[in-house]
DNA sequence: ACCCATTTTGCATACGTATGAAAGGCTGAA
DNA sequence: TTCAGCCTTTCATACGTATGCAAAATGGGT
């Protein structure tokens, strides 16, 4: 039975060769004759042994370790980022730290610490911001950053986002052509980039209508405050005939108030559309209309950008944005003149 | 700028002392005179210095990483125990590495290699079973492991479960007084413990009013075979009226395909029951009755035995079997008189 | 002022691996 | 046979830290 402190030098004394060509032998793209290399692998074999990780990092500066700092996986999104990246960076030989912080950025600095004791070849940050001067020990560090559905004003961080303003845009263009004119608003989190650029561009669509918004609240991403801001929303009689909610995972909470609680019909009384195309969103019970994140696309740019930065150096911060699609379902629907007129 | 190559030697000599001195500092536990303390906080702030946790772990032995095995995290029960586990180990200063198994369990053993090649004090195996072999080489390169809502007849593996058998049995229970005669179950995937000991649990509860199960489908814990799995269960004239789906996730397929394509009403056509608890089965789209799972306790079990195991060695196998909560809700109905005579 | 007990400090080494440089071995051409 | 050239192998060292041990410093009591 294998024991764990078994080392190269163990090998390589039961192999009969030295503790470099064990080395050797673990290491892509070194070269080994044929005949110690099998007489390794069966040492090797025998002895159960596995190359120390952490020992190999501090010789080569690489942990291929990768953290990733995720705020709430409540939002039905981020499981599915956490799933998809730690997938595809499994692919490629590195693997996932997870560090969870809390919703508020406060403590985003103090984990990004913690993260960088990992010596980390890389970090994703799909929470919220981090201060400028953390960003800048950082890149001073060496270690690349991307943030994953997150913008920032310092330039120097790469980022992959969707294009949360066209799709705002998109939404406030559906809603008009439906003929809605009284459109409501529920804000996430306010210090999110992610919610101020959906927010604009579904204003700039209204106002290109000659429109403006009718109503607004915040729901600070969460299931229970969106509950609470569709409630005050909808509780006169003079209520909005659409609503376009942050993202998925709030508009399930505001569907869920506007018929189980207001009685009111969705489509037929209020149109409602989201952001993320989360699975449920799909699901027949909500069938909502929305803007499809490619979760995978994203994932691809974010892993792409962390090779390219940890091969080459940090270069110029790389900023993409994909565009998203619009996903149009049951949720949505013409408004018909009775409704205007009653 | 701080630069990250900066070591306890840098900082020694910028404060005049010696490296050990520093590396006391940095070592809770140890003692330093406040004088040289002050020195070296200096200093260490200066060149914005932060031990490097993959040389420490190569001394110590211990690297503070937990390793995390999750198949799937598209159930949502997934999703709250990685928060809430890396969460927990967060406090305790430890952190979690994730990997992601396919749901098919041939991996597993690979995957934990790979874990064990990062030299993790413990680890949390929340997928599919992993061979007795590699169990039995973790058990001899002493690396903890906790089997996490799942169980294995190794009885040298510690676990942490909830008390599925109790929970299907209550789930039969309750169904039988609600005068249901005709129970269907739709089974998770076939090789999980989960599966087969709520199954067990809810015909064991039938048989003691009686009764067998009407019908059985598979879901494989997934929403679209679910979903097929619900169409040919309730094709015919002769349905049930109820149905166990084995997890929440599936329950929510079943549900969908029975109102939105069957047209039946929930409960008073059918009687829903799930298992787990996720965050969806509140929410009034499905309000499903269901087994709560309490993932906090459950989570600070497999904490408190990961720490038992670092601290004190691996003792005798310690199995932890939580009970799980009715918790009951609108998908759940007395059967009416009116059903059965029709 | 002196000595003992205690704390603090520095020295040296070890952890398990990768890697440049040097030494060794082999092949083939002259 | 001899030697150049190339492929293998070994040697030695370095990565950044923790820690036992011995030396030094400190403090307190007489």
């Amino acid at each position: 039975m294998a024991n764990d402190k078994v080392t190269s030098n163990d090998v390589a004394r039961l192999a009969g060769v030295s503790q470099s060509a064990v080395s050797r032998y673990f290491t892509p793209g070194t070269s080994v004759s044929k005949k110690t290399a099998e007489k390794i692998r069966a040492a090797a074999e025998e002895l159960g042994y596995r190359p120390n990780v952490l020992a190999r990092s501090l010789i080569t500066g690489r942990s291929r370790i990768i953290g990733l700092v995720v705020a709430y996986l409540e939002n039905y999104f981020y499981p599915e980022v956490v799933e998809r990246l730690s997938k595809a960076l499994q692919d490629q030989g590195y693997h996932v730290l997870v560090f969870i912080s809390s919703i508020a950025s406060e403590n985003v600095d103090q984990i990004t610490q913690e993260i960088l004791d990992y010596q980390v070849d890389g970090i994703v940050l799909a929470s919220a911001n981090m201060s400028s001067e953390l960003a800048a020990r950082c890149h001073a560090s060496g270690v690349p950053i991307v943030l994953f559905n997150r913008l920032q004003d310092d330039v120097r961080l790469s980022a992959v986002t969707s294009d949360n303003r066209g799709g705002g845009r998109a939404l406030a263009d559906l809603l008009v052509s439906l003929g809605h004119t009284r459109c409501g608003y529920i804000a996430g989190f306010e210090g999110a980039s992610t919610q101020r650029d959906r927010e604009q561009g579904f204003c700039e669509g209204l106002e290109a209508a000659g429109l403006t918004l009718f109503a607004r609240g915040v729901g600070n991403f969460r299931y229970d405050e969106a509950q609470a801001a569709a409630r005050r929303m909808f509780a006169g009689p003079d209520r909005p005939d659409a609503v376009f909610v942050c993202n998925d995972h709030m508009a399930f909470a505001v569907m869920d108030v506007l018929r189980f609680e207001l009685g009111l019909a969705i489509p037929a009384d209020v149109s409602v559309v989201g952001f993320d195309d989360v699975p449920p969103a799909r699901w027949p019970a909500y069938n909502l209309t929305t803007i499809r994140q490619n979760v995978d696309d994203m994932v691809a740019e974010t892993v792409a950008t962390l090779m390219q930065s940890i091969k080459e150096g940090e270069g110029a911060a790389r900023r993409v944005i994909l565009d998203g699609t619009l996903v149009q379902r049951g949720s949505t629907a013409q408004k018909t003149p009775t409704d205007e007129t009653r």
